[in-house]
DNA sequence: AGGAAATTTAATCAGCCGCATAATTAATGC
DNA sequence: GCATTAATTATGCGGCTGATTAAATTTCCT
């Protein structure tokens, strides 16, 4: 019994067994990923089977686990695969920002020396990059397990950013830095989700994808709440 | 052949059949929606299986069947149940606002009025109204279907804060309303979440469920926010 | 009292889930 | 050139999922 398929000893089966090099046009373990990662951002770990992925992708669901070993391991692959890109970009961002400026950092730069980054790569980034912020933004308000994994992530990032603010704004308290943060934390993680809500809301005078129109005002919406929130207590 | 089951013909079974109409604590029916309203907030739509609520809930599954029809139908009963009381306390508390100050309302005191009946059930309403408001949350940052039920049962209360905050900055384009309402409502959603994240972030500084600590900042951040983005046009 | 309606259970179904194993084919190293 | 390794598919297993059905028990209505 077992697997023995009667199968082509006729010359050209199906396409079983490893590709020819040059017959493939990508990576099957990068369409897996793009798949996944989109799929993943529309409808949440658990809304996503691996068939599903497995057949968008045209692969067979066995070959994910070979690449993957599991579901909740491939949707860790997607999360990391750009989460080092960006923070890289971001770090550098800020970096560069206080080189150039010193001690006269201030709470707008300092906010688009963190926003810019993000922005940029959701704006021009292409699809794959959209998906992957909309997932960031479904996990950071995930309460059963999105908290820890953006806290392992991210967390270098954000007491960066906190850091060149507290310069900024001397004399803020931690507590009122932290939880302005929060607010912005959620502004950023709605928009990255960008799930038509703003477009139905104002009737098409907005739209969600709007980058250029977004950036400005976000920056500018949370360097006066920052500035708001911790310095009445200074 | 079918269920015949040879039981409790020894007079006293278990309770099976219709309770007496006094006699309950409360209804099983509840007891289903408050079950359903935890998990759905912890794990989302797709996280959760009909067998985990009604085992949590003491009922047999066909009970939630009987009830609700399909999983889809007591996701909706436990998103609708709620959302009328907190609409009204919405609506009556700008109302009020709107009634006391006339064509002096400030944007602080309309985010406020928008934002207290919120913070005050979150923070005084019980597990029940906590874990509906991290549902909210968790469905306001889901793409697929999130922005349409959200769209649905909310729009109204929002169109009200809107119209207020738009009579406080007489000049303001409706794009800028839009866009800093939608950078409100991330902040907002992201903090009903509860997701712990900000305690972790902050090393214990700030807490997530501090009510007290989280609506002043909140308010000021946003009509600093709502203000910087709204004047510089008009 | 006695039938109608409401509430609950046990049992079951068809289908899908993640995952594992073995087979198959191409590339690579000695 | 032959053995090993890498990449891929076919097949299938055990378990869980949402939903259904028929029956059992209880209360309500007259």
């Amino acid at each position: 019994m077992g697997a023995s398929a009667g199968s082509a000893k006729t010359g050209r089966s199906a396409k079983v067994g490893r590709p020819a090099k040059d017959s493939r046009e990508k990576d099957a373990r990068e369409a897996i990923l793009d798949v996944a990662e989109e799929r993943f951002a529309k409808h949440g770990f658990h809304g996503v089977t691996v068939r599903e992925v497995a057949s968008a992708a045209h692969v067979n669901t066995a070959l994910i686990h070979y690449y993957f070993n599991s579901k909740k391991e491939l949707f860790d692959a997607v999360f990391m695969r750009r989460a080092e890109t960006i923070n890289r970009d971001r770090l550098d961002s800020m970096d560069a920002y206080e080189a150039r400026l010193g001690d006269r950092v201030s709470v707008e730069g300092a906010i688009e020396a963190f926003l810019h980054p993000v922005l940029k790569r959701l704006h021009e980034g292409g699809e794959g990059w959209r998906n992957y912020f909309a997932l960031v933004g479904l996990v950071n308000s995930t309460t059963a397990w999105g908290g820890e994994v953006m806290t392992r992530y991210f967390d270098p990032v954000i007491h960066r950013l906190i850091d060149l603010i507290a310069r900024a704004l001397p004399g803020a308290s931690k507590q009122d830095l932290y939880w302005s943060y929060n607010f912005l934390s959620g502004s950023l993680t709605l928009s990255l989700a960008e799930t038509g809500r703003i477009d139905r809301l104002s009737e098409g005078v907005c739209r969600s994808d709007d980058i250029p129109a977004l950036e400005p005002r976000m920056i500018a919406y949370a360097a006066a709440g920052f500035r708001s929130v911790c310095v009445r207590s200074a």
